[in-house]
Order: C-alpha cells, then sequence, then structure tokens
DNA sequence: TCGATCTTTTCAGATTCTGCAAAGGACATG
DNA sequence: CATGTCCTTTGCAGAATCTGAAAAGATCGA
C-alpha cells in the first residue's frame, strides 16, 4: 500500500479512458460526462505516464488502442462493472429488507409477545432471517452485533437511538374489599399506614415517588411481601392482601372488571423512573438499514395489540 | 455514465475503507497510507454519503462492520485486485520496454560482469534506463523495491522466482611447485596437513564440505591466511602459498595454462553449499514487466560468454 | 480516576482540477 | 489546392478539493 496523499483520481481517469475507447474520441468521451477534450487529454495522459505504458494511439480522427491498450481496456471494463456491482449489493441490503435480523429481548416479554408477532412480520418479509435471544442481562448491540434490544426503558447510551412501542406508566391498585376495611388513602404520605406488596429490586428500603403537578413526593414504604414476579403482586392485591404498585397494562383488566381499583389517580407514581414503557433500541445510524425500519415499524403497530389482546 | 466534473477521488475511499479494516481503525490506515485520521474518517463517511449505506459501526475502541458493509468489503478488495491485474497486463504487453530498472549484485559481480554489460543492453533498449545497487548485504527485493538482485545461490524466498544464468562449482587449486613440494592429496582428511587459502565468512572455524558418491565429509580447514576478495586467494595459490578453493570460471584461465593444478578432481567441494552458480532474482508475479523480461534474457545470453571471455 | 488511543469537526493553507485560448494535425469536400 | 470541421495538446489563471493541526468528546485498561 503506498502513499496516498494527495493522489490523482485514478478511478475517473479509467473511467475516461473506457469512455474514450467507446465514444472514440476524448472529445466525445467529454461531451458525455462534462468535461473539456482538455481536461480529458491530461487524465488519460497521466494514466499512461503513471503506468509507463502507451495505451492509445491518437490522431485527429482515429483513436487507436495499442495492444497493452486492449487488454487494459477489458480489464478495465471488468472493474469497472465490479464497483458497480459493489455498490449495488451493499445498497440492496440497506434499502430491501433482506438479510438476517439480530433481535434481544427479556426472557418474559420474548415469550409472551415476540414470539407471537414474529411470525407475522415473517410471513410479511420471507427472505429476513431473524434471530431471537432472550436473556436477563443488557445486551450490548454495538459489541454483541445485535440489531435491535427490547427495553423497559429509555436506553441511556448516547451511540443508542430507540423507538416508545408503548407508553406504560405504573399505577397503584387494591381491591375493593381492602378499600373498604382500611382507612381511606387521600395523600402519598398516608400510604405508610398501609400494607404495601412491593416488587423486590434489591436489599435496600423501597422507595415509590409520587409526582403531580412537577412536585415530587418520595416515600419510604413500609413492606410486608415483596417478589420480582408482577403476576403474583396482582393476585395478592386482589385477594385482599394490601397494595400493589403495577404496570397499567398489566392489570387493565382487573380494573376494568372492578376486581381492582386504582388508588391515588390524581398522581404519577413510579418505584424507578417515570419514563417507562416498552422500547425497541438500535444502533445510532446515518442511515438505517431497511431491515431494520420495517420491524420496528412492524413492532410498533403490533406489540399494543398484543398486549391488549393479552389483557382481555 | 454520470458528470465526472470535480468528482470525489472514490478509488482512494475504497482504499481506505479496505485498509480501515483490515488494520482495525482509521488511524491505523491513515498510518499505513501517511494520511492523518481526519483525512480517513472524511473519505469514508464522503464514501458512506455517496453510496447512501452505513458501511461501519463505530466506536474508539471498536470498527464494527454493518451487513452492507462486510459484502463492500469482500467485493472492493476483489476490485482494487482487478485493477492491480490490469495495469500488470498492461505493463507485461508493452512494446517497447521503458521505466527504470533496478538492480542489485554483490560488489565484484557488479564491477566485473555486470558494468561490461550494461552498456550492450542499453544499447539495445534506449528507453530503459538502469540503477545498479552493489553492496555485499542481502538485497530485499519487496522492500528495497529492486526488480532484480543478481546471486550466487538459489533463493529461498517463496516469493521470490530465479534464473540460473550459469552454473558453477568450487574447485580446490594449487601451483605445480606446491604440489611438488608438499604430501600428496589423496583423501579429503589430507587436507589437514596443508596450508589453506580461505574466503573470509566470519569468525568461526572453516569448514570444506567433500561430497562424492552421495557421501559428505565436512572438514574444519587450517587456515593461514583469509581473505574475503577471490582474486587475491587466486594469486597467492599460483605463487605457491597453499591450497585455495575457488570459483571454477574464476581461475579457468590459470587451470588451462597450467599455473594452477585442480586438487581432489573427483570431488565436488564447497564452504557453503553445492548449489551454486549466478541465479537472477526477481518477484514473483502473474505478468513479469517487460523490462525485466528482456535484461533476463540478456544477461542468461551474455553472462556465461563474458565470464568465458574473461577466462581468455 | 487517569492516560492512551480513537473518531469527528472546523479552519487555513497547499495542491489538484478546470475551461479557455492558441497552435497544430487529419481528413473530407468543393 | 484551399477551406472547413473536428480533433489533441499545452500553458495560464481561477475554482474547488484535499490536508494536517487543534480541539472536543468517547472508550477502554491499569
Amino acid at each position: 500500500m503506498q502513499n496516498l496523499k494527495r493522489s490523482m483520481n485514478r478511478l475517473q481517469a479509467m473511467e475516461l479512458f473506457v469512455s474514450a475507447v467507446r465514444e472514440g474520441s476524448f472529445s466525445a468521451a467529454g461531451r458525455r460526462v462534462g468535461l473539456s477534450p482538455a481536461s480529458v487529454s491530461r487524465y488519460i495522459g497521466e494514466l499512461e505516464a503513471q503506468l509507463g505504458v502507451q495505451l492509445l494511439n491518437r490522431s485527429t480522427r482515429h483513436l487507436g488502442l495499442t495492444d497493452a491498450g486492449k487488454i487494459f481496456f477489458q480489464r478495465t471494463e471488468q472493474v469497472l462493472h465490479g464497483i458497480e456491482d459493489a455498490e449495488a449489493a451493499a445498497l440492496s441490503l440497506q434499502t430491501a429488507p433482506r438479510g438476517t435480523l439480530r433481535v434481544h429481548s427479556r426472557t418474559l416479554f420474548g415469550i409472551k409477545v415476540l414470539s407471537l408477532l414474529i411470525p407475522g412480520f415473517q410471513k410479511l418479509y420471507p427472505e429476513l432471517k431473524v434471530e431471537l435471544r432472550l436473556s436477563e442481562r443488557h445486551a450490548l448491540l454495538r459489541e454483541d452485533e445485535f440489531d435491535v434490544d427490547f427495553q423497559i426503558q429509555a436506553p441511556k447510551d448516547p451511540g443508542l437511538m430507540q423507538r416508545r412501542l408503548l407508553r406504560s406508566e405504573r399505577i397503584l391498585v387494591a381491591s375493593p374489599d381492602y378499600v373498604r376495611r382500611m382507612p381511606k388513602l387521600r395523600e402519598p404520605e398516608d400510604i405508610t399506614r398501609h400494607n404495601c406488596l412491593t416488587y423486590w429490586m434489591g436489599p435496600d428500603d423501597v422507595v415509590w415517588k409520587f409526582m403531580r403537578r412537577n412536585r415530587l413526593r418520595e416515600i419510604v414504604v413500609p413492606s410486608s411481601f415483596s417478589s420480582n414476579n408482577g403476576v403474583v403482586l396482582s393476585d395478592l392485591a386482589a385477594a385482599g392482601h394490601g397494595i400493589a404498585l403495577l404496570d397499567d397494562y398489566t392489570v387493565a383488566e382487573e380494573v376494568k372488571s372492578g376486581r381492582l381499583i386504582r388508588l391515588l389517580p390524581g398522581f404519577r407514581v413510579t418505584n424507578s423512573s417515570f419514563d417507562e414503557g416498552i422500547y425497541a433500541a438500535f444502533l445510532q445510524s446515518s442511515y438505517l438499514p431497511e431491515k431494520i425500519r420495517v420491524f420496528l415499524d412492524y413492532m410498533a403497530e403490533n406489540v399494543p395489540k398484543q398486549i391488549k389482546r393479552s389483557a382481555q
């Protein structure tokens, strides 16, 4: 690999050489590509000088190829086709939904939602292969070479972009029976006199955050029971054992049927961040490959539907 | 064929893309070709912009190829090889060999043989320039960019090809006077009782190897005098000072005239390897440039003649 | 946390690229 | 033979691209 600093535009010279041979003169070639005959003459002269080979016999009426020029012409045509092919192949992968889609998600979301939706997606795009990887650990999109990772929070890595598929919030719920038996809950601070069923997040105190009119209140919550499974918490709450904080879509059916009542409806509540939902994260890119775009579009349309369907 | 007026140096961008992928970073690619990381970054960014395709996922420690980037890399490697082939093919067919021929040889062979032959060669090919470099060190054809190196042994580097210009062997010689005064030499082991004039090859013991009917005998030789100049050794031997081991063609005249007598003529003898002669080594290539071919042809015809001429 | 290495962007100077104009050549036509 | 048309080549001056340095921010490993 030699020094490339300020090197002559060799590819342009080769293109002009091929064009001059095809058109029969430097002037005609120049007219095709928007250059003057003088420029064409200079490029082809420079090409010959660098090669140290005479490619053309010039006259004002006839352009003749030397033997060396003939073989160089053939080979150069092939090279130029090779370049077009390379560009077309790359562009095709960019603009057509083809190739392999590498997707990561948490286990439960993958099993409950993605595995149900992906077959429908692949029916639409049969040339796309999908690899679905599930785990509880955070995916590294760049290093592990995933195209899309589904997360429950907006990604924080500056090199990532996200698309929100579903907006969710957390709500406080309890059974009608629990509400009748226990003191009325008017303010967030009243929660400390209640039995809370909390989501297990580690050995620390459990803090629930209440937001209303841009006023944030953080309350350390007494926890008589905790679990890392939302279904368990939902069931205990419906059975009248206490107050639980759960994602709205996970208890939509119970709230609708009246088995669970929402408490403090004027507050937004969370045990982590308010900005929650289901996000698809992907690498930032000037040119998003079509395969990723169609996948995201499909999921944006169908994940909410699938979750509603689950709630009925 | 689109407008080529002031188009970006696309070939350079492609070369840099391939180099960046191979080297693992823009900075390393730039170091190879003499450009700054900033320039490399700009070229590859421009390549992506023109294609409308993301080829690379950048981070400061890891350069990852997209799917489109992978296929573009493969195709682009082929294109670059195609360009080299086109150039080499044209060069091999040029009717008048032109350019500069860079030749290396050991000092004595260069002075005594090549300097006498090259003017005749250049009279045949006046458009060829010749650079002749002489030294005792081994030439690196690839790195030092020589076209031809004259060596006294067949080259061992697998990337080199060779053409044997002259077969030679080494012979033991002494003057008739020395032979009459000293004990008869019947076997190789008898040499240890003689005065040996040796070619200086370093501070180690001098070993002469004797081969007869596939039986090798290696003898550590007593050396009362050593020199790295064959003419000196030849003269001392002719003056009766001892036995010398010399290339046959260098003492052909003396042996013919009887001023030197060959000893142990039934043995092949050497102080290094038996496979000796004068070889022209050159880089392996699909298409041998004409300038090298005509030079080798000329030398293959004229080196043996020149050596015979010297011997008369 | 710090240091080393990396990529990206901006700026000003260096170099290449460009058409115009002039000169000369090769034909075809009258 | 003279003329016209089209061609290639070369030198010149202006336009555009290319370049590294500097600064900023990112990513690891010790």
